[in-house]
DNA sequence: CGTTAGCACTCTGGCTTGTCGAGTGCTAAC
DNA sequence: GTTAGCACTCGACAAGCCAGAGTGCTAACG
């Protein structure tokens, strides 16, 4: 069903005014912020149609409209103009990610820091890791005569350590057994190959170190379970406290969510790539209900990835929002692209 | 001015009452829970009493009396039976130690999650290190072509990585000469000592590799910085949504100022020794009006040490939390010690 | 037929009023 | 020093009222 050209107008109007105002907005409202202006009582007739078809409803008999998620719906993929970012602002955030852009993890919690506070939104982030990213290199470091450090540096650039305690005293040869060995099982592998067969093989392989190795093999598994699946981090959660639209149940409901890491974790992998908006409800997560999520994903060149997005308040600026997200992520993906070496064609000549 | 033995058992009833309700309590709500009980009239007679000595006040003409922040300080220091753990509590709190415990990192984050969830407050930890903590090894891994990962082992069983890039390719010779120089010059060392005249004159003695290896040592330099201060982690922020002392402005102000890490930090860091109670204004600051901190720390045989401890409302329930925390810290220094293998005569033959 | 002006209607939010109950302070008796 | 009794104060809560905003409908207009 096709929508009028000034039906969708006004509609635009009622979701512009709403954004800003966070308050039903009435007909008069209107009559001043239309091109060519018709009178209130006109608007008020296509007001009703609009609520009729379900993009529109008012809280109460006398109160003016407020948007349903299916309007916001319509006015990001038709309707809204986006605000691409000025030149100043693409300088601002270039200068923040290059700033410390040395190592991953700092350049993804630099760029989420900053997203949260220009959108006054929640950041979210994944590392950028996958099933698919593989096994770099492997390295066990001595911390005191019973126990050691593990080290796994994957394809997507991080390095992720865990200490491990020995039974007994171990020599350093034991250790550098343990090394050697665990580099050529595992090196290239990719983190989703390695099970808990494959390294309980290895007991049988260390031959008599195996059993005084067991602490360490059961800390690699841990170590390869943990950099196998994306890691959430929030930024800025104290942003919702601040906003008008988040009540004290609201926000407490909505962190609470968001601190089940597992529950965001599926719902940011579950994302088809390509940015995304989620909208209230259409996650089927009572808890959302009310909030909006914006999320897409930054690519290495390779094959692993991660999330970058943000979550806020259904009336949050989609039209400065979306832009910056996507500007950010595509930063994000060429700077560790430059970091990891990656070959694609990119031109690294730039600073 | 000493207290009468009545006024010390009425002014500790008004105590109790109010941390387990949180409203204020009147003359009648104590004769029914007082030893040798008396009429109301005279406990309204002491009450009035106790007020005029600034431990008591009531919200308005006609409420009960609650306690002032002077009042819980003599309830901390002089009238409280502490709440000692039972051996059940004991139990459950070194499983969750042990369980995970190899790891300090996780050891510490498993702690600070266990004590909030237990007593609904925020859990504060910070990182086991200090100015006076050795450097015991650095490494240089590659990571690609022209970028390699720092690690930095401190005496503190800490291990810390960054990424730096370099300006173009640099060759496995290089990397372990930087390697080579790095631990023989700052192995060892404690990392206060470390400042950026001993780091430049590492480009020197590099010789020919100096300048290639300057984004490696500006790393390195930023690893120390970020190794040698305390670093402080917050868990269960979340509770204090749910805590019906903090309404919605409460909450957010503490949070907000708990965001502020190195306000944070260089309040717990002028902590002496031991186990301190700060009560709401006692700390200076505005923010933790209303709030109480209680934190201690846990040592490990050396030098380095950390705190642990939690924020939460005035009227937190001091008897059972205090021992719980000095539990914590005792078991976290030891379990650190054992991994660390210090040598002090604790005996590690458990378990 | 679409647009406009006018009007009666509805509903919320804020304000005032009145009542209730908890708790106190004081006084006088024990 | 302790207790009983009583008048008083004050906040919480419900009920009632008013003003304002915004609507829907109808009738007139081009």
């Amino acid at each position: 069903m096709e929508l009028g050209e000034r039906k969708q107008r006004i509609l635009s109007a009622v979701i512009d005014v709403f954004i800003r105002t966070g308050e039903p907005v009435g007909s008069k409202a209107l009559v001043g912020l239309l091109e060519n202006s018709v009178s209130s009582a006109t608007i008020r007739n296509d007001m009703a149609e609009l609520a009729a078809m379900g993009y529109l409803e008012q809280p109460h008999t006398s109160a003016g409209r407020i948007p349903t998620a299916a309007a916001f719906r319509l006015y990001i993929d038709r309707l809204m103009k986006r605000n691409e970012l000025s030149d100043e602002d693409r300088r601002g955030i270039d200068g923040i990610l290059t700033h410390a852009a040395d190592d991953p993890e700092k350049l993804i919690g630099k760029a989420s820091q900053a997203l949260a506070e220009e959108t006054g939104c929640v950041a979210v982030t994944t590392t950028p890791t996958g099933k698919t990213a593989d096994i770099r290199m492997i390295d066990v470091l001595r911390v005191s005569p019973h126990s050691a450090a593990l080290l796994l540096m994957s394809g997507s650039g991080l390095l992720r350590t865990r200490v491990c305690r020995f039974d007994r005293e171990v020599g350093d040869k034991t250790l550098e057994m343990l090394s050697q060995h665990l580099n050529q099982s595992f090196c290239g592998c990719s983190l989703s190959e390695i099970g808990l067969p494959q390294i309980q093989s290895m007991v049988v392989s260390l031959g008599e170190h195996g059993l005084l190795c067991a602490p360490a093999l059961n800390a690699f598994y841990q170590l390869v379970q943990e950099s196998a699946e994306a890691e959430v981090s929030l930024t800025g959660q104290l942003n919702l406290l601040h906003h008008p639209d988040y009540d004290h149940e609201r926000a407490r409901d909505l962190l609470s969510f968001l601190a089940r890491r597992e529950l965001l974790t599926s719902l940011l992998t579950a994302m088809p790539k390509g940015l995304r908006v989620v909208i209230g409800s259409e996650s089927h997560r009572p808890e959302l209900d009310g909030s909006s999520i914006i999320v897409t994903r930054y690519n290495l060149g390779g094959g692993p990835d991660g999330s970058i997005g943000i979550i806020g308040p259904l009336r949050m600026n989609y039209a400065t929002a979306i832009p910056r997200i996507e500007y950010f992520a595509r930063s994000i993906g060429k700077i560790l692209d430059e970091i990891m070496g990656e070959n694609n064609a990119r031109n690294t000549d730039e600073e």
